[in-house]
DNA sequence: AACCGTTAGTTACATTTGCAACTAGTGTAG
DNA sequence: CTACACTAGTTGCAAATGTAACTAACGGTT
């Protein structure tokens, strides 16, 4: 008689979960400490992050390098705005293309939320050695680029096999 | 004149973030495989790999081992419930604890998503070597530890430097 | 038995997010 | 110069999420 195959999963050594916790885990953690502090949001403090290091980039450019959507973006553009953190022109030659860049305010949270991020970062590399940063570096990246080779999830394509019966 | 220290922050490079990148493109990658084509959120999905191999936990239990929030889970309780894929009965001893299993259907359900998502977490790590993995694993596992132990993010401390003025 | 502090789980409400539709500006073809 | 297809960014609406308040059930204590 055929065994069944155990197709039960162990969630806590599942690679994704363990991504999302660690991710969730670290993310909420730095945003806690500047959310209400600075009254800033994690979106708002990647654009912040992105401007500070290019300035003048268009909203579309911002949402490319931060791997944010354009709609996340926009809203994050709206508030800092609102907030004086960010002035916005548009540029001549293309009416709808904004040009982004921090205002003096900006730049002054800027400056005091960077090290808080930095601190957390160091904290949480504290334990590893210089080569198992470097190693985790390595691997993240190499992860990285296949998730997003990968793309949306193929499955073992049934049809393959069931042609049999 | 004191030089300005480069206080602007590589977003590319920072940890939180690329945790978050990566995390967020393979979970989204996965949720999208199963689900339209199951009817299933992330959410539902841990509870019933959860359920899957560990029949009988109450609701609180099943928070604790998947880092899922009591709501989250009787959230994700209701709607399974409402889908038949698991049963709840309470506990004589104390009528407020649940215990809950899967149903046939649920059984089924669980029978078809963890391959899937076991064959996404093999076409991830496909391109590390044995050694890798590994040291990947162990590293997440310091990391999360690490993680826990900060909680929310302690900055600085400012006051211990500012006091020369 | 009536009272109180605690726990399991649910519900209500306020935000946040994600998607799709929309507006406005551009450029190219006829 | 009009029409059409395309891009940048915004907005509106519905679903997902988090927080806090709530209900019900316990476990003692008096």
């Amino acid at each position: 008689m055929a065994r069944e195959p155990d197709n039960s999963l162990k969630l806590e050594e599942f690679l994704p979960y363990r991504l999302s916790v660690l991710s969730n885990t670290v993310s909420s953690a730095i945003a806690a400490a500047y959310a209400e502090r600075f009254e800033l949001s994690v979106p708002e403090w990647r654009v912040l992050a992105i401007l500070g290091r290019y300035p003048g980039l268009s909203a579309g450019e911002v949402a490319g390098r931060a791997a944010m959507d354009k709609v996340a973006v926009s809203r994050a553009v709206t508030r800092l705005l609102e907030a004086g953190r960010i002035n916005r022109r548009f540029a001549n030659a293309d009416r709808r293309r904004s040009i982004l860049e921090l205002s003096a305010k900006g730049r002054a949270v800027h400056a005091k939320v960077t090290p808080v991020a930095r601190y957390y970062e160091r904290a949480l590399l504290e334990g590893l050695s210089a080569t198992e940063r470097k190693h985790f570096d390595q691997l993240l990246d190499k992860l990285l680029r296949r998730a997003y080779a990968l793309g949306p999830a193929t499955p073992p394509s049934r049809k393959t096999i069931r042609s049999v019966s």
